[in-house]
DNA sequence: TATTGTTATACTCTATAACTATA
DNA sequence: TATAGTTATAGAGTATAACAATA
């Protein structure tokens, strides 16, 4: 498979690097992937920071303003992030004034996160923004293209990790 | 669309968190592409490093092993690093006598990295076992799911990043 | 004894600036 | 004046262990 990107973005100014395509890399569905992450990422970054958001803090707001008054623990699992990062990200939120702690009234060791109002309006308009910029990369998918990815990237997603 | 992971992962021990799951970054793609990327990250990072190596010095070992003389400025361009992050990972495939550097006959500021024999046996390792590791993520594809996937990602991968 | 949230610490990654030798 | 490689350094991100309160 020749040189790929001169096929799909011919307006990019062409640098010397891109003969590397070419090789074992540049098939890879892992390195791709790894790419396509990092150019998605780097765009939901952008856009949360006018909210002054992360993707982090992002996804801990988000799912703080479903109403589901999850744990720490349940952020910590769900997102994968180790429970002290989630201490940070809830102390930067809480500073900002859009979540706060309260206690678990089933548990008195735990701490439910709860969006204060201000919080939900923030999450509206970063929610916004962010879907705006999705739109703006997977958009171009028939809907149908658009579903096949989601469960593609839902089963690799889910897959449980590496049984070390 | 309820819980996901019930339906892709039934036999992964069912933690608190998934209800989590119905929320909006449950259905977010770009949240999906990250957790797939960290998934794929993590399954080749353990695979390689029977060899020695991570994703990263096996990228670079893999761009030597083509044979096609990149230099550190390619390299660094092509895989979006910094150059002096590709210093340290040449001098790590160095010092492990797996890759060497040549001056650039065309540019006496220029390296160019190549691959010793080592270097060869120990890519044919690890692209043997990256590979299987790649197969067993996406193996479960059929060949028509297997390369809209692969063209989608590429689309979102080569796009310009952001305009900063 | 085990678990929740927390703190502290160290380690990896990433970004930036400066320097040298070439162009 | 600009570029290739290098070095140094600081910041972000990540992983680990220990601790107090509670289960």
């Amino acid at each position: 498979m020749p040189n790929p990107t001169s096929a799909t973005s011919p307006s990019r100014p062409v640098t010397g690097s891109d003969r590397l395509w070419d090789s074992v890399v540049g098939g890879d569905l892992a390195f791709l992937l790894a790419r396509a992450n990092a150019v998605s990422l780097g765009r939901a970054n952008a856009v949360l920071a006018e909210h002054g958001l992360k993707v982090r803090s992002y996804s801990v707001l988000s799912l703080a303003a479903g109403d589901s008054r999850p744990t720490q623990r349940e952020l910590s699992e769900f997102l994968r992030l180790d429970p002290s990062q989630i201490v940070s990200l809830i102390d930067e939120l809480e500073r900002a004034g859009l979540v706060s702690r309260e206690p678990d009234p089933n548990d008195r060791r735990a701490n439910v996160v709860v969006v204060t109002e201000e919080g939900r309006r923030v999450h509206a308009a970063a929610r916004a923004g962010a879907e705006a910029s999705e739109r703006a990369m997977f958009g171009v998918l028939d809907p149908d293209d658009h579903s096949r990815l989601e469960s593609v990237l839902r089963a690799i997603a889910t897959e449980t990790p590496p049984a070390s």
